[in-house]
RNA sequence: GCUGACGUAGCUCAACUGGUAGAGCAGCUGAUUUGUAAUCAGCAGGCUAAGGGUUCGAGUCCCUUCGUCAGCUCCA
């Protein structure tokens, strides 16, 4: 006897009984007509699902509508099939490749003959907005295998995909309107459903993103529930542009690429060098407060230093190529520049016999190495061939590992968290299939970096196999101010080169050990940390870090002696002052402050030069000033200096 | 590296289908002496990324190189 009826739990616990076969659909329908119409997609038992879809009896269910994250991704996914659809009318010979939702979007790949015009996109857009209007339902079907190769034959991406779909994998296949498409699914229940979207640009993207097989055509797109959203998110993308630190580097007068000299290579001009030399002081006042010794190496090596430590033979691709060797050596003599720091370090560390008492030996150095980045992947300071490292490189015991990851950990903190204000996230990236060294010694070393984490009492995601194939490490990811993600810092564990170079101690026991080392960097490097934070401050520096701190702005030629008095006064005071004493009305030299970030405008008129008092116009805060004592003026300055204040004391 | 788009004054951008390279801002000079986001006038500024070709004539069309941008790939 076959039951006539299923039952299905809601998300507030409450059941409820609908015949056989009844949908997803047929459940909203059932609790109300405004969820009906509101109704996407559902979940089901914990997995997303077409509303078209019969539900089994016993299932948790929850019915998503545009209140959920999760059914902005079936709307995506929805989009490109949308897009998808109108390029095979467009283009009937198009061939189709993938096209997932992504963040804040979705793309599609096409193999087409020529790649897409920006008049194609605008007539593709135009199309999408038809294949809208006629609100096609999403069908789904399962096929077999054989079905799915009939359905796909003159389409060789899709057969290949097919060829590697499991034995017993499910093969579904969508159709809305005119188009089929080899699809996972879920999909919203019509097209209709997709009003909020707009054809962004195409690139080029290889075929399963491997570079030896061919290029297709992507076209990437936006979609978002409503009118609102789409439009919030193309503000912030204009807001991006706006803070591209290309952008403002060059409107503040940061720093410049010449093509004299080659790309990626950056010129830090005196402002951005400013920032530079700020940024190196703080870490290295809080390294050096934490033990660490300050090293400075060759930025030339022979090459074989770097076939010992096992870099060149896999990184080759990265370096540049080998220098022969200078006049009076061999000839075979090939000299390389550097592309990181660790060997050289390793060096000092075996320049002598060490003690496991000198342990955790950790040497520090700002350095300038040079990688030879593949021209496409250059991007302003973020991505750079000439790049300063905060580097430095920890040798300890094994047993050391926990409460050294955990004092760095504490660095990461005060830097990221305590100074800049930065929410940040940590990754546990722990032993990839392909390894070197034994279980047992991984095991030790994740269980350390582990033990740490939990001592900080941070939260952290597993990034399971994610490590490299010489240690375990740990990422810091971090959002800017318009919540974009950053990877900065990593801490990464090294077995391999103390190995390679034999690196030892003496015990307590009189015996050799090897010791273990660390590689981590805060920063990251300075190109791209200055990038950063050109981006996430969006050219206004907090104080300490600002290349030109106060502006001193005499309002009349009378007032020009008085006002060089108080830049004088605040240059004693190491505060980065500069006068603008040029003829010009005090509306064009607020404006001029105003657009060059500055953050503190001092004013100087005819009743501030004879009470001894100055007139602060605070960045960005408009008319609001404050009129106080010079004296007072300096030690606001100088404790939010020394505090390194993100927002300002006056 | 690959695909596509692009490269005009320090910066932002003009210059119809090939016909004498132009504006605003910045700079310089002078006038002006200013009370919280652009005072006025004048001047100067270019081998149109570089090299080659087509043409009576090239910023504009073609080729090569360099660089930039959007992505792919890679990554601090």
């Amino acid at each position: 006897m076959v039951a006539a009826e299923i039952r299905v739990t809601l998300p507030d616990g409450s059941q409820k009984t609908l015949p056989k076969g009844s949908t997803a659909a047929d459940l909203a329908k059932a609790i109300g007509p405004g969820l009906a119409k509101a109704a996407l997609a559902a979940r089901v038992n914990g997995e997303v699902r077409d509303l078209a879809r019969p539900l089994p009896d016993g299932a948790t269910v929850e019915i998503l509508t545009d209140k959920h994250p999760q059914a902005l991704d079936v709307l995506r996914h929805s989009a490109a099939h949308v897009l998808a659809t109108a390029v095979r009318q467009l283009f009937p010979h198009a061939a189709i490749g993938f096209g997932p939702p992504i963040e804040d979007g979705f793309y599609y790949d096409f193999e087409v003959p020529r790649p897409f015009t920006p008049e194609d996109l605008q007539q593709i857009e135009a199309k999408m907005q038809e294949v809208v209007a006629a609100d096609h339902p999403f069908v789904r079907e399962e096929v077999s295998r054989d079905d799915a190769k009939r359905r796909f034959t003159d389409d060789p991406l899709k057969l290949e995909r097919i060829a590697d779909l499991g034995a017993n994998e499910v093969i579904s296949v969508y159709t809305d309107g005119p188009f089929v498409d080899l699809c996972r699914g879920p999909h919203v229940p019509s097209t209709g459903r997709i009003k909020h979207f707009k054809l962004l640009h195409a690139a080029g993207a290889y075929w399963r993103g491997d570079e030896r097989r061919q290029m297709l055509q992507r076209i990437y797109g936006t979609a978002w529930f409503s009118k609102d959203d789409l439009e919030g998110y193309l503000r912030r993308l204009e807001e991006a542009k706006k803070r591209d630190h290309r952008v403002i580097g060059k409107q503040l007068d940061l720093f410049s690429i010449q093509e004299a000299v080659g790309p990626g290579l950056i010129f830090w001009h005196p402002k951005g060098a400013m920032l530079n030399f700020q940024l190196r002081r703080f870490i290295e006042d809080v390294i050096l407060e934490r033990g660490y010794q300050l090293v400075y190496t060759p930025h030339v090596t022979r090459e074989e230093l770097f076939l010992r430590s096992g870099h060149l033979p896999l990184y080759a691709d990265n370096q540049f190529p080998p220098m022969a060797a200078g006049e009076g050596e061999a000839e075979d003599v090939r000299y390389r520049v550097k592309p990181m720091n660790c060997p050289m370090h390793i060096l000092v560390y075996a320049s002598q016999q060490r003690s496991y008492r000198d342990l955790p030996l950790r040497l520090a150095e700002i350095a300038n190495v040079y990688r030879n980045e593949r021209s496409g992947t250059l991007h302003g300071m973020l991505r750079v061939r000439g790049l300063s490292m905060d580097d430095a490189h920890i040798f300890l015991r094994e047993d050391q590992i926990e409460e050294e990851i955990f004092r760095l950990l504490d660095i990461v903190d005060l830097v990221m968290g305590k100074t800049f204000g930065l929410q940040y996230r940590l990754d546990l990236a722990t032993r990839p299939e392909r390894k070197l060294g034994d279980d047992a010694t991984w095991e030790v070393a994740e269980r350390a970096l582990e033990g740490a984490l939990k001592r900080r009492g941070v939260t952290y995601r597993l990034d399971q196999g994610g490590g490299a194939f010489y240690g375990p490490k740990i990422d810091i990811k971090f959002n800017d101010a318009i919540g974009r993600e950053w990877q900065g810092a990593t801490i990464q564990l090294d077995y391999e080169q103390p190995e390679r170079f034999r690196l030892e101690y003496t015990g307590a026991d009189n015996k050799p050990h090897r010791p273990v080392m660390i590689h981590r960097a805060i920063f990251g490097t300075l190109e791209r940390f200055v990038g950063f934070l050109i981006e996430h401050f969006a050219g206004a520096f907090p104080l300490w870090l600002s290349p030109e701190q106060v502006r001193v702005l005499p309002i009349a030629d009378t007032q020009v002696d008085a006002a060089r008095a108080l830049a004088g006064r605040l240059q004693g005071a190491g505060i980065r002052t500069h006068l603008d004493d040029r003829s010009e009305t005090l509306n064009y030299k607020i404006r001029d402050a105003e657009t060059h970030k500055v953050p503190y405008m001092a004013v100087v008129g005819q009743r501030e030069a004879e009470a001894g008092t100055v007139a602060v116009r605070v960045r960005g805060e408009g008319k609001k000033q404050v009129v106080q004592p010079v004296d007072e003026f300096v030690r606001k300055l100088e404790e939010e200096i020394r505090t390194r204040a993100l927002k300002p004391l006056i």
